[in-house]
DNA sequence: CCCAATGATGGGTCTTCACCTACTAACTGG
DNA sequence: CCAGTTAGTAGGTGAAGACCCATCATTGGG
């Protein structure tokens, strides 16, 4: 009665889609219970894994306007994740740190993107879950190095 | 330099969120050069693989507001892609039929998420694209049924 | 020492999207 | 034939996202 139309699902742009935008709506409302949203926990992994940026590295690497990145580093801070410091050398540059709170809610962000993920990838076995994972990835690195449209107009 | 961190590349979840995105605005994208959105798609394929329906099975069947299902299927009927007709025997009810310039277009349109499938997945070999669909397709029966969250409250 | 370029901000706009309400016409059961 | 319900419709709301610009402090080159 409710089904979904079989044409949609057979092209994999709809499926992907429609699991993506299941899997992001998820994750989401798991951060919304710490008052953040996706971005924040995309910043926060960048600063663990890559280390303190400057701002505006930041923003390039997310691909997010700077001025948006002000918002969000500003978010992190009032709740302490972070620790925005000006650079001495050349003070217009503030450089972003993670602090301990902010690495261990990172941690914890990870445990519920990873429980997320089992809900959602329920119905597969765990090597299939490996094999899902490795061919995204493989999507993904294709879709990220070629953007193609920067953006269709407004 | 502007790598994804490693973290976000683990996770299932950011990977199923992020070429989600790609796949949808790609799509989009497309049925934009037609004035056309996601969701007048998804009506037309429901028309052409289920028959007419009335308004509101439609609306429940793609699970969206009735409200916003007079605007999708005016589009359409605007465009000439269905007919709408008032019930004979309950006059409240208006019956969405598709038209053989919306079975045609709908076509158009399916070619065009093909296209976009093979520009999206073309690091993948043939069995790779049908196996990430065939997993992609048991997700998203899973995520279907069990939607666990209504909506997230506004 | 001045000037152009740069980095961080704050502010604003413009969409899209999901949801929600109220109103009208029409049907149905008692 | 009246009351309550249902279908379609119009309109509004609020959040989220991406984008853009003006401002201000700072820097570095000439």
């Amino acid at each position: 009665m409710s089904e979904t139309p079989p044409s949609l699902l057979g092209l994999t742009t709809y499926l992907l889609s429609k699991t993506g935008k299941a899997a992001r709506s998820r994750l989401a409302a798991r951060l919304a219970e710490r008052d953040l949203r996706l971005w924040h926990m995309a910043v926060l992994s960048a600063l663990v894994d890559f280390g303190p940026h400057v701002q505006r590295e930041l923003a390039a690497r997310l691909g997010i306007d700077r001025s948006d990145m002000v918002k969000i580093v500003d978010d992190l801070a009032v709740a302490g994740l972070v620790d925005r410091a000006r650079d001495t050398i050349d003070r217009r540059r503030v450089t972003v740190t993670p602090t301990r709170a902010g690495r261990a809610m990172l941690a914890d962000l990870q445990a519920e993107a990873l429980a997320v993920q089992q809900e959602l990838l329920a119905p597969l076995t765990s090597p299939e879950q490996a094999q899902l994972a490795a061919l995204l990835r493989r999507v993904h690195a294709h879709v990220h190095e070629g953007p193609e449209e920067p953006r269709s107009g407004r």
